[in-house]
DNA sequence: ATGAAAGCGCTAACAT
DNA sequence: ATGTTAGCGCTTTCAT
């Protein structure tokens, strides 16, 4: 009763016993106390990839919340590796965790279904099947659509796509480069090379629009690292951005808005959507909801320097008069 | 038992009991076990910075090593904060982990002292005083003179350092360039500004550099972010790296790898550094060390194209043609 | 090889 | 207000 701050005990006596455990060095142990409370207060965070600068927006907004709110949260990776992920995920189902936050997993929905049996579970950036998870995501969709529209009100049209390999948001915004290719009328121009969410994904992706005849003279890249990576190999083949080809990422990490890349990059609230991904937790917990909830959260575009018109309509423009959209540097997606 | 795949049972029985497993969807309960077994096989990993991408290669060692010597691992953040780091590693104490890895943490000596009562600790990157906790870390004083040597066999002589704020391999890079630059007497060159391990920590201090009279050649920051963050100043001052001015790094992080940022940088091997940690804390979860052990990493230095000769030492050399060493630009530091 | 019993450190329920 | 007891789900020890 003392170390949990309740009443029921006299003045006195509370002081006696509180000394004594700052002299005994006493801890009381938790272990024992979720035992027979069945619950551990602690929230499981599994983050697919930790490299990924997206995810740090994700983790604070996680962590400020679940701190509001009283719980403890611990951290775990896969490291981008479905096997891993699965590990991560049962070593916190092992911990009893109250709670689990699968920050874009690439395990199978059953398997997230299975799991949800033991605990709450909400899933970020991939909407989820079972009744049981509840779901908070960037609109896709929406973001590639920014994207590509971005590219279009410069007068672009062969924009090409870089794909983000098999997690599920990658899937999503590839979807919504195709529709807004052909909502644009540009069905024709849809060129989709495959990537992965890494630099070296977007190096190789690039390699491959190298390749062939004629390049695209814009490519949107399924997130910020692949957009590096693929400005890298379009560097190094000689290639100016934006002058030859300009460059789109998403997520708006850190890393886009560094002076040196300055990248031009769908913006999706990382820290916003790790805060609303605990509250729906602690819903569930609390039971005051037992239907799914799936939030979607607006992306928006910021504009940088590696965007600009395609060769063709800049004729006679000297590179150090070309029109340059250059906002907030350090606006990060935090 | 037969959880535990111990034998003492007969192989009927045990297939009976094994397909009731699956069919109930059994779990064992950790807690209970881990409480009469007083031992959690779970390591905790307290990460000052988890926005920092050297901790990246950290976190994969741990990771690797720790899976090799089937324990798994937590991972807990302070966000660079000292007193969030505390809570940090006070939930993993409550957790009754067996053992904890601090990677840079910011807490007290005495607090790292006391938690040691607890439960074996591994430091990385700063060196502990008690005898119960051991560390790793790299030699941040060679190191930094790795970083100035650089600079002077390029020809250079006022070579100024940012710092990395109250991180403690921050202050003993600062003691690596004061005993550097005496060393190379350059005594009378010495200029320090007060910087943080962060990229607006950089920008601040290249800031403070530019409000003096006359500037360094060359600029040694205590890491790559802060040395990111430091050349954005100084290009937004008209100034051309390395043209006009060299900057190191440190770290050698895959931001410096980047080819848009391309930073000569000082290399720690942030993954070898994090298996250490988990097989010096195996021994003394195992007992097969009582007394403390400091490993010490050699750094080494990555030069990439920030470095170049100063100013005065490259009359009617033209840009085009000015010496670039440049090397692996992949090479981040995993 | 199998069963029964004790106890890890705590909370909750009941008794004093 | 305080003391006592049962039991959370497991492992360990001792009996069978």
């Amino acid at each position: 009763m003392v170390t949990r701050g309740e009443d029921g005990v006299s003045a006195e006596k509370r002081e006696v016993i509180l000394k004594a455990i700052e002299e005994l060095n006493y801890r009381p142990n938790v272990l024992a106390r979720s035992l027979v409370e069945r619950r551990t207060r602690i929230l499981g965070v599994m983050i697919s990839d930790l490299r990924n600068p997206f995810f740090g927006g994700v983790v604070s907004g996680i962590q400020g919340r679940a701190a509001e709110l009283g719980y403890r949260v611990l951290f775990n990776t896969g490291d981008r590796q479905r096997e891993l992920e699965e590990e991560a995920i049962e070593s916190f189902l092992d911990l009893s965790v109250d709670g689990l936050v699968l920050a874009s997993p690439r395990v199978d929905d059953e398997f997230i279904a299975r799991a949800g049996h033991s605990v709450p579970i909400v899933v970020l950036n991939r909407n989820t099947i079972d009744d049981l998870s509840d779901s908070v995501t960037n609109d896709n969709i929406a973001g590639a659509r920014l994207a590509v529209e971005h590219c279009v009100s410069f007068g672009h049209e062969r924009i090409a796509f870089i794909s983000g390999g098999d997690s599920a948001a990658a899937q999503v915004r590839r979807e919504g480069y195709l529709r807004a290719m052909r909502e644009f009328d540009l069905a024709d121009d849809i060129l989709i090379v495959e990537g992965v969410h890494t630099e070296e994904g977007g190096f190789r992706g690039a390699r491959e629009l190298l390749k062939m005849k004629s390049l695209p003279t814009a490519v949107f890249a399924s997130n910020d690292l692949c957009a590096i990576g693929a400005m890298n190999a379009l560097e190094e083949a000689g290639l100016t951005i934006p002058d030859d080809l300009s460059v789109v990422g998403y997520d708006n990490t850190t890393l886009a808005a560094l002076r040196h890349i300055d990248l031009t990059s769908v913006d999706q609230p990382g820290n916003v959507m790790g805060r609303s991904a605990i509250d729906r937790i602690a819903e569930r917990i609390n039971g005051e909801r037992l239907t799914p909830r799936h939030d979607v959260v607006a992306p928006s575009i910021v504009v940088r320097s590696t965007t600009g018109p395609p060769p063709d309509q800049r004729k006679g423009v000297t590179p150090s008069t070309k029109p340059i959209e250059n906002t907030s540097h350090l606006n990060g997606s935090e």
